[in-house]
DNA sequence: GTGTATTTTTGTCTTGGACAAAGTATTGAC
DNA sequence: GTCAATACTTTGTCCAAGACAAAAATACAC
């Protein structure tokens, strides 16, 4: 018998924890934590609970926290760094997106498509964004770095405001709008669902998207613009990228798209950046998004042909 | 200036790839390839080139060649294994793929669109993921791995790809079929595609699919199946996951599920397993998915209730 | 406050050796 | 001849300790 899944090889740890086996080991000789036990080939077995901690510890760095600081905290410690944060959420009715949070909790996929499609009517496209599905978004994330959902939940969540989206836009027949919009994200952001929100909104707004998913090139994005023909790059940054890899990524499209190509950046991680970057349009808030594009038509009358 | 996109760094050719670092430095010292070249830290830096041939090797060896016959050949007798691939996919003429491969290199998703509608309608949900869908994605990443396409083609194929899937199914209610399946990938396996062509076959084969996305750690896998009730867990490969990873990984979930729930593993990052894991069903083909299907039903008569 | 220089922290890369698991070849029985 | 057990070869992953640059934090000047 024996119970083998007590303990994982390095390679599983690094799969489950996403830290690669050159951190754990380091992190092993620097701080004393993980310190594995040993089978008889000397090789590194992680028991459950370290395992365990090192998830908890890898989501307090997504949150700011810096390792060498975690590291050395006993279990009561970092629980305790775990709780606070709980205040902030200002903007919305807070009771209405408790609702909307339990369902996600719950799990209860079949109720909350339903309330979706319902909201998603009463409201009309833009005001169901604005109102809710942003705030959502944002709660969301927040509750999983507070470790009150999990990733299955935040999953789960994510696949399900794809499909509402998706179906959405189903019936809607392209027209050939203007301006005519690239949506996608820079390497490194994985996170989809903004794209497809802001894809939802122009949409509706006579706007012609082509979305190219995430983690574009940059060099790939100015191949698309081109082919394509677009007349404004849109991306999506999420709260997770770093803000400097944002100024540099925007900075590097500036300057390989034609000058007429216009770019706006949007997303929670564009907030944190102070100094705009020359010839960048900044998107922080959904609402500027409309204000953007009302700005272009208003440069840009329509041509005829 | 600078031309910063000749070499890669030893990670990037992991990712790219799907070997890992230790493979790639073993083979060096080795077989005498790759032999990349050494930036001023002493650090490798793999030509484009040299990328590329890792990448044809990679598909080779999941054909079941071994790497150290193909280390040692030189480019033509690679391109010589390479070529007889083309007869694989029968049911398809080389001829028909090479119009759809056409219509992605020309970025024309219209036209791409219209014609994946048609052809859906034409043959029905299972021909056309059998004899289109399947030999086209493979179609389209080999294109992809040498060189013929970009990232830009790639991405706008599969978004296109998930549309249609996703309009597709948007009309279709979820019956309450079994057995009931979670469709996801292990941390890592990003690629999305093959797990909304298994929801598609399924769902019109009247099975209740759970949709979770990429990405999920094997631990919330677990309490998504139990949460969700599931039959089923079923898990999709890209040819980049590492063979080992892939086998580690269902051990682990083996383990860690309870015994009850079946496991199945599809995608062409299945292919190169020799040794069968315990408890887990491997579905290399799209046809064996069917197979699995009748097989479970078989084995679970429905109860009432 | 805002911007620049200095120090610390941190992750990734390096080498060469070791070993077991998987795959191939050989042997021997029937 | 087939089949199975045995010996040999191939192959990927792991280990150790050292090195270094990019990022973050701090100190300092304005």
């Amino acid at each position: 018998m024996s119970s083998p899944a007590l303990a994982l090889p390095i390679a599983s740890v690094e799969r489950e924890t996403g830290l690669s086996k050159d951190t754990l080991r380091v992190w092993e000789r620097r701080y004393g934590f993980p310190m594995p036990a040993r089978d008889p080939k000397g090789e590194r077995l992680y028991p459950l609970a370290q395992v365990q901690r090192l998830v908890q510890i890898k989501r307090l760095m997504d949150r700011g926290h810096r390792p060498g600081k975690l590291l050395l905290l006993d279990e009561a410690a970092l629980d305790a760094l775990d709780a606070p944060l709980a205040s902030e959420h200002p903007e919305t009715s807070t009771q209405q997106l408790d609702a909307w949070m339990h369902l996600v909790e719950s799990h209860d996929h079949e109720a909350m498509q339903a309330l979706f499609r319902r909201e998603l009517i009463r409201r009309g496209m833009r005001r169901f964004v604005q109102d809710i599905v942003g705030p959502l978004i944002a709660r969301v994330g927040e509750a999983w770095a507070r470790n009150q959902i999990g990733v299955f939940e935040e999953h789960l969540f994510s696949q399900h405001m794809e499909k509402l989206f998706r179906e959405a836009l189903a019936g809607i027949a392209l027209a050939e709008g203007r301006p005519r919009v690239l949506l996608t994200t820079l390497s490194g952001e994985e996170h989809t669902l903004g794209l497809l929100m802001v894809e939802a909104l122009l949409t509706v707004e006579d706007v012609y998207p082509v979305l190219l998913g995430p983690q574009t090139p940059v060099s790939e994005i100015v191949r698309a613009a081109i082919a394509k023909q677009v007349d404004v790059v849109c991306l999506s940054f999420s709260s997770v990228y770093s803000t400097s890899l944002a100024v540099q990524g925007l900075a590097d499209l500036r300057q390989a798209l034609p000058a007429s190509t216009a770019i706006w950046a949007g997303g929670y991680g564009v907030k944190g950046i102070r100094k705009p970057v020359e010839g960048v349009d900044m998107i922080p808030e959904m609402a500027d998004l409309f204000e953007r594009l009302a700005h272009w038509r208003q440069a840009h009358p329509a041509e005829e042909k």
